[in-house]
RNA sequence: GCUCUCGUAGCUCAGAUGGAUAGAGCGCUUGCCUCCGAAGCAAGAGGUCAUGGGUUCGAAUCCCGUCGAGAGUACCA
């Protein structure tokens, strides 16, 4: 509808003979609504390059201007010079029809048609549970794949890990450690090592499988190797549970094997953007605006986590990704400036990665401040999150907030909240709506159909309710192409709280065939659009609850 | 010290390219079930948009300073 008018507009603005940008030409949804459906403040614009005065030129176009009158009002001019478009119900009508007939695709688009796109998240190492903090880039990065799904992108969804290195030989020992001390042996454990009561079990699990045959060795490899797969197995399953599947799990050490680290270390070389220093081969990164160069091997020879990085980037794209995605907690937020500016010297165009970086979670527990390490065990697992509140409720709870914002997950509150929390309130509407259409067809003479005749409907909760239907679609488009999912909260929650209100003063059931039809046939459309929401965020939607 | 994110109602948070009277949930006050689901609806109280300047027709939004919170600033990831 805004292309429709904006065309209208250029039309009527260049036979004025003014000279406009394409992008002078915006349309916004008042907030109130005597201000119309939409308004634009093109006359502002116009008006501060030719100063002049904005309502005399907002009058001027408007003169010209020529909109075919059965689907909207006459355009007004308010205020200090808005102009603003208000629609006729046959156009809310006509557009209800087309959102019944899409059903399930309705929101769906096609800009990112015939293109792939790497979304990354998680990406936790496999040396202990998930935490809550992991939590929010599990539901972010999953909520921001289906989102990209909805653009009609190709979407792989990935996870890279490493199951090498010294913090993995750290997990192997700290569970050897715990393995002996089954056995009543007095160790020593070190306080750096890995303190949760996981790391009993798994000792308990070698037990079973191998008895005390490995008491004798201080080979930490089968302990390593048993921890990796226990942790890694519990990791996918606490994903799994809240509906996250990764496509690929890529392993940082594929990238040694296949020769890409050395690989991406020569094309810097040959860049002349490196050289050596006190046995480290140094990133010139000085050049570039930074503060000090970084290291890219340390003078043991072990390369540090930024050259893999940027290895792995690299082969991001010549995978054949057309757009990546990278989700990151605010712990990395120094780490992939460097990572860019190599992409960057070796002619990769970094516009086509995003890094979306979210806010930790802090969590309170009887008004106090929680502090999570991995390390010391003690934090609070995700498992752990999902079992008291439900894996909607979780969801939820992570995508309802900007990921800018630091997400303060209050304990008590979230054990408790089963029947306040919001993602209820919106669940009810759809249960709701599920019930009606249930009674009417079966009590009722009613019968929904696609093509119902909808005319009878135009009083004002109906037509507030479809004018927020009809956002959907550029709601999704926003919250895609923004990164932002809470967004969708944001308006899905408008969306049922206009239902609630239709519901409370219109029936569906008993006000005769053809308007109960078309009532039918809205609440309909308000479950569609429920529902397709609901998918997006990978929450359930009750028939019954 | 420097960089990034942030500061909006008692609490937790929204406020799309700068727009018209600042929004929701929770909590608080008061109404609404003989009728489609009261996990709901309606009404009310509650604000110096941290603070001081600046930009302009117009600022919670953009720029600079100050205060406060978090993260980063490693030859850890």
């Amino acid at each position: 509808m805004k292309t429709f008018l904006k065309s209208h507009l250029e039309q009527a603005l260049a036979k004025a003979g003014m000279s406009f940008l394409p992008e002078d030409i915006y349309f916004e949804i008042p907030k109130n609504q005597d201000h119309g459906d939409l308004s634009t403040n093109v006359a502002f614009t116009l008006a501060k390059r030719a100063k002049a005065n904005p309502r005399a030129v907002a009058q001027q176009i408007l003169d010209l201007l020529s909109i075919p009158e059965e689907l909207v009002e006459k355009p007004e001019i308010a205020g200090p010079g808005f102009i603003n478009f208000k629609f006729k119900p046959a156009y809310f009508i006509s557009e209800v029809g087309a959102l019944l007939k899409t059903g399930s695709t309705y929101g769906r688009h096609e800009v990112g048609k015939g293109q792939r796109v790497m979304v990354e998240f998680v990406s936790a190492n496999p040396t202990g549970p998930l935490t809550i903090g992991h939590g929010r880039q599990a539901v972010l990065g999953d909520t921001i794949a289906n989102l990209m799904e909805w653009l009609g992108y190709e979407v792989v969804r990935e996870y890279y890990f490493n199951n090498a290195g010294r913090q993995m030989r750290v997990l192997g020992d700290s569970v050897r450690l715990r393995y002996l001390e089954e056995f009543g042996e007095k160790i020593e454990f070190p306080q750096d090592y890995y303190q949760g009561e996981y790391i009993r079990d798994i000792a308990r699990e070698m037990i079973k499988e191998h008895g005390d045959s490995l008491r004798g060795s201080d080979d930490v490899i089968p302990f390593k190797d048993k921890a990796e797969a226990v942790i890694f197995e519990d990791i996918k399953n606490s994903c799994r549970r809240l509906g996250i599947n990764h496509d690929v799990y890529y392993n940082e050490n594929s990238l040694y094997e296949n020769g890409h680290v050395d690989e991406s270390l020569a094309l810097l070389r040959e860049k002349g953007v490196t050289y050596d220093k006190d046995g480290a081969v140094w990133f010139k990164t000085t050049d570039f605006g930074n503060e000090q160069d970084k290291v890219l091997v340390k003078s043991t020879g072990e390369p540090t986590y930024r050259l893999p990085d940027i290895a792995y980037h690299i082969q991001k794209f010549k995978r054949g990704f057309d757009k990546v995605v990278d989700i990151f907690g605010s712990d990395h937020i120094a780490t992939y400036p460097d990572v860019l500016l190599a992409l960057k010297i070796l002619g990769y165009d970094p516009a086509m990665i995003t890094v979306l970086i979210h806010q930790f979670v802090t969590v309170t527990q009887a008004g106090e401040i929680v502090k999570m390490s991995t390390r010391k065990a003690n934090f609070i697992t995700l498992d752990w999150l999902t079992d008291e509140a439900g894996a909607d409720v979780v969801r939820f709870f992570f995508l309802m907030r900007s990921m800018g914002a630091h997400l303060n997950f209050d304990l008590d509150l979230a054990k408790k909240e089963t029947d306040e929390n919001p993602v209820f309130y919106l669940q009810y509407a759809h249960a709701r709506i599920a019930s009606i259409v249930r009674k009417a067809e079966d009590a009722a003479e009613l019968k929904y159909s696609d093509s119902v005749d909808l005319s009878p409907l135009g009083n004002a909760d109906e037509l507030d309710l479809i004018r927020l239907l009809l956002q959907f679609p550029e709601t999704v488009l926003l919250t895609a192409t923004h990164y932002e999912p809470h967004r969708l909260i944001v308006y899905l929650n408008e969306v049922a709280t206009q239902f609630h209100k239709f519901y409370h003063s219109n029936y569906v059931i008993g006000v005769g065939k053809e308007l109960g039809n078309a009532r039918l046939a809205l609440c309909v459309a308000t479950k569609t659009v429920l529902k397709n929401g609901f998918d997006i965020l990978g929450i359930s939607a009750p028939e019954r609850m």
